[in-house]
DNA sequence: TGGTATAGCATGGGATTTTATGGGAATCAA
DNA sequence: TTGATTCCCATAAAATCCCATGCTATACCA
């Protein structure tokens, strides 16, 4: 039994022409510890589709009740935004997930979909948008490094 | 039972044909302690792989999530950054592990790898890249020593 | 003390399994 | 019926397993 749950890496694969995609198998592993469908929506601030176990919904479920801003417009507009959204995508035996017309064109997505570990969650891009983002971020973690070092704890 | 975790030791390991170096023994055995794989990832800051156990990410990623907004534009950055870029690698029954092509470009590794101890995670390097480190680093401990001297109140 | 047995380790190569991906048949819904 | 989705099978490439070998360090014994 794995004890940490984490989606890392960074992997590309083909939409074929069904609009079929497979799942990497690494975040297969973790997903079917506890199921077998993965849970999708477009993501708020970027041009990607994000990914995640229905567990990390649940959470952010809780932490939004149990938060001093329960009745505050963010939060029902952010609830409403991330839950009207997402959606269940079961993949089938050679895991495969099917994603829907709305989520590719949220992304650009065409042929190619790149998969982006992110932790708890992951996104999905498109291979062009995906190189844009990574220049974007390497440009400014470079710029930020204190604050990094801070959050880390860790020096090297 | 152990228990101190430390990687520790310089070790060099060949690389075969197929890509894949044995985990130093020791690295193996605190490994072993939760689990059968390590994490690797480029260095932010070096021509080197850094590696570490997963629970090191999960505690990233806990920080990560309790001291910034669950939609903040900085979680999004680092958690890219980090977990794109990590990856698992699990080691087989003879203690070898296979490092991506991404890995060992980053790190100008062909056919030998240099294991650096640095208690919680460890380094891989090249070992030509390694030599000129481990210059630079000995150049560096000389031209501070001075200051070391005062620190410690002993003149010789 | 010196020589030898032994266990653990690094390494090589072949066999086996997994994975990504394509396509066809079966199923379902409008 | 038609269009789409799901299931199943096929294949090539890649990753993983497994066994064999030689080396090294340590333990053991005379």
């Amino acid at each position: 039994m794995r004890k940490t749950f984490l989606f890392m890496d960074t992997i590309i694969n083909k939409v074929d022409a069904k609009g079929r995609v497979s799942l990497p198998s690494d975040y297969r592993a973790i997903v079917k510890e506890s199921s077998s469908e993965i849970v999708c929506y477009r993501s708020l601030t970027s041009p990607c589709i994000e990914g995640c176990l229905e567990d990390l919904l649940d959470k952010l479920a809780s932490d939004m009740e149990n938060s001093l801003d329960f009745f505050s417009q963010e939060q029902d507009d952010l609830t409403n935004l991330v839950f009207g959204d997402a959606k269940r995508y079961p993949f089938d035996s050679t895991g495969r997930i099917m994603l829907s017309e709305k989520l590719l064109k949220h992304a650009n997505i065409t042929d190619s979909a790149v998969f982006v570990g992110k932790g708890r969650k992951f996104q999905i891009w498109s291979p062009q948008n995906w190189e844009k983002e990574e220049a974007r971020i390497r440009a400014e973690v470079l710029k930020n490094r204190p604050s990094l070092r801070n959050t880390n704890g860790d020096n090297k």
